[in-house]
DNA sequence: TAGTGGTCTAGACCACGTC
DNA sequence: ACGTGGTCTAGACCACTAA
């Protein structure tokens, strides 16, 4: 009758080995990529999809719900399910390479940084945190946890520790907006020298509640230990960025081989 | 009756507003790292945890699906589902701050490189590749996608394009097991200049089935494009690593502000 | 108010591992 | 053969959004 199947029709095999919400979820990825569904355009109902389709609306919330992860579909609470628009701005860009802060990333793109304290703690270190930064366990520790945010949007959750012995009387207030690393700075403590490691890893349900998204999320980790002067570690640092909106650039160099 | 409840035992809050698999998900998430459940550990089976804790099996799945996307535990079909044992061994750690490449990286680690042609074109570029590798519509080539392993375990899939007009001809034996940088080398485009963004996303259902992790698995992608000396750009390189099994590291190095 | 996605149930059958 | 996780069904009610 109708010469033109909808653009979300979608070819089931029943005697394939894949998985209906599968190949559910492959339909529905080639017809965002062909354009069939535009972007921004709003896919039919789930109860909808799945009479047509012919299989349960659990069927059809288990492809939407692969396909959501990746970012290609965009879901609304009583509203609907949307074909992600593409972003027009850039995402915050972080260069590496340099020893910057996150404020001064985000002010590198014209955005402005800020943070949210959500625990500020003088205690004795981990063993985790004693080790990277060479104290006895007996020393105390400042452990800041911070959420990070760029024209007031969650990016970033950041776990930062300073031996208490090194940079001295330390209050809430002091971390509050500021960047740690002008502080350190203020305070004669300026990092010269960093290492520090990135990894992918999936949300759990503290970061994806406070960076707002969902729980399994892909999140850029890091964690990093700073030297000054000398050689003495001043901060550990562990971060979780939002995969979908932050991006670390570098630069290299090689000397051949 | 019992003083002492099941490791597994979780509270559960029917007037909470949280949604009870997520209950069960932070109830078993807590057991974890409170040690109550050891590593390696085998869980009840999801059929018994359902009938002890009072609820369907479909919201048992749902909390242990969030738990196993996190990599705290493990799901054997046909056997049961397990805490995720440490891994002994350290993962594969890329030195960033370096032009090394893939091959160099394992090698460093005692580890054995090896690739798997999935495929070789030699056509014409997308408009992605056409600008970042500064040629024109009308040119040609090399795509070349492989699967990177690290003593036989698959550990990214790089999508590497080179212009065949400056690295000449190439064919698929070329690429299958030196590395790619070496075959520049060779051919005296040995680059010495790169840009390289970093960032987080989730495994689609292709990537997840070549790198046999599951869909919706939390991968680092990095795109980099490298120069040879005369900044003539000499490859245009995509890739995505394991994220449970990929770590970068880099040296940072400031100057003061 | 009507329609949407979010959660949950109580079943069923299949595919895989182990014994 | 048996128990496990993997898939799928046909319903139900709730929470949110928009008209």
């Amino acid at each position: 009758m109708s010469p033109t199947p909808p653009p979300w029709a979608i070819p089931l095999d029943s005697a394939s080995d894949l998985p209906v919400y599968m190949q559910v979820a492959q339909g529905l990825e080639q017809r965002i990529h062909s354009g069939d569904l535009r972007r921004g355009s709003a896919l039919p109902a789930e109860r909808e999809l799945a009479s047509h389709l012919r299989v349960s609306r659990v069927t059809v919330r288990q492809a939407l719900a692969l396909l959501a992860q990746q970012g290609l579909l965009t879901r609304k609470h009583g509203s609907g399910t949307f074909v992600t628009p593409p972003r027009p701005e850039e995402r915050p860009s972080r260069t590496l390479g340099l020893l910057s802060s996150f404020s001064e990333d985000v002010r590198s793109r014209g955005q402005t940084p800020g943070a949210r304290v959500l625990g500020f703690e003088h205690v004795r270190p981990s063993p985790q945190e004693a080790m990277s930064l060479a104290l006895s366990p007996g020393d105390k520790v400042y452990r800041i946890r911070r959420l990070r945010t760029s024209d007031g949007e969650a990016l970033a959750v950041e776990d930062s520790t300073l031996p208490a012995a090194l940079v001295g009387e330390l209050c809430e207030e002091d971390v509050s907006d500021a960047s740690l690393y002008a502080l350190l700075g203020n305070r004669g403590l300026q990092p010269v020298r960093a290492i520090r490691h990135l990894r992918a890893l999936s949300a759990d349900l503290t970061l994806s509640e406070l960076l707002g998204v969902a729980p399994g999320a892909a999140l850029l980790a890091t964690e990093r230990v700073s030297w000054t002067v000398g050689g003495r570690p001043v901060e550990y640092a562990r971060a979780h960025y939002r995969g979908d909106r932050y991006d670390f650039v570098m630069e290299l160099h090689g000397d051949g081989e």
